[in-house]
DNA sequence: GGTTCCATGTAATTAGTTACATGATTAT
DNA sequence: ATAATCATGTAACTAATTACATGGAACC
């Protein structure tokens, strides 16, 4: 399926990035939805490289540390486009260990049960502050408030992302909230 | 981290399987969680074996198909309940290709999005119109109508993992009618 | 001078999917 | 009969993580 290539793509076609650029932006809101480590990465941008979806020049940072910066080809450009338009079948599973535990919860002694639950809860809860913080400041960025988001918005990618994460977790936390009395 | 070890115990801990009902039970509710092929499972099973952590007898079923059902040992259940009430830094990353895609879709023409936005919408409906009915269904073998769920109950994880993935299409479902008005 | 960050790679291992391969049993 | 399901395995490949390995730049 090569989903990390066209991640990359998609970050190339943005603006030209080098490898270290787009391990971080694994770490920023696009890594809730999809990340790879600096040595997958590496590997696949060379990749890219011999399939002319990408070229790259190499420039000097300082005195001598090189940086190879990456940008996209419009071959890059046409295969990203096909991808991203293309619409496919949900997955079957969308793996979560919690709640695979949650399935053999009823075999554990109910204190820890509770406590394992409890975790959960106060782990949710901390993430869902962290992108609500988030979300606070994207909204400036969006200047003035209520205003309403556009297709032609240059941030539309960024306040999907922030917002279905934060959807996503509110639900997890009231799901987790609704049950907690279960193990009380 | 070895999960398909844990949910193959896991499995065990319930009542004994061969290897092709571990295949089958990951194509129901617990599939919307965790999965693996039998290509997976097979080996993972032999592996469980020699580390003693299951043991398997061979049964004929009919004339002459041999078929090996498997059963967790003690030294299993014990890692077993010591991995489930271990708790676990959540994952940095949830995959959702359709959020990448998103992340993205500013690049597309408006039409196309348009598009790609309201399949996931039907798709995402259907999923949850399913989850739904099976829930129905649930609620039934649970006897009494409103009966409350205990820590007790033999379903309970049956009853967690619907429920969950139950919340997690509705909130996917209101995320995409929330934001639909934006391809408009 | 030390710590954090920037920067790039490879090697070894583990996890997971797709394809190959075979055959019995059950329901229609 | 024939199709669907039950049943078990291996081989080849792709995807992803952890560990190994190195060194420069910026900040304090």
């Amino acid at each position: 399926m090569r989903v990390l290539k066209y991640a990359i793509l998609g970050l190339l076609n943005r603006h030209e990035c080098s490898g270290y650029d787009i391990t971080s932006q694994f770490k920023e809101e696009i890594g809730q939805f999809w990340s790879a480590k600096h040595s997958q990465i590496y590997p696949e941008l060379k990749k890219l490289v011999d399939e002319e979806l990408v070229q790259f020049r190499t420039v000097i940072q300082g005195e001598k540390l090189e940086k190879k910066i990456y940008t996209i080809t419009s071959e890059g450009q046409r295969e990203l486009m096909e991808w991203v338009s293309a619409s496919a079948p949900l997955p079957e599973t969308e793996k979560d260990t919690f709640m695979l535990k949650m399935y053999f919860i009823g075999n554990l002694p109910k204190e820890e049960a509770r406590e394992l639950f409890a975790d959960q809860l106060r782990l949710r809860r901390h993430k869902l502050k962290d992108l609500q913080q988030r979300y606070e400041g994207l909204k400036q960025t969006f200047g003035a408030e209520g205003a309403e988001v556009t297709f032609a918005n240059p941030h539309l990618g960024h306040y999907l992302v922030l917002t279905k994460a934060l959807a996503r977790e509110q639900s997890y936390v009231d799901w987790l909230e609704e049950h907690v009395q279960i193990f009380g």
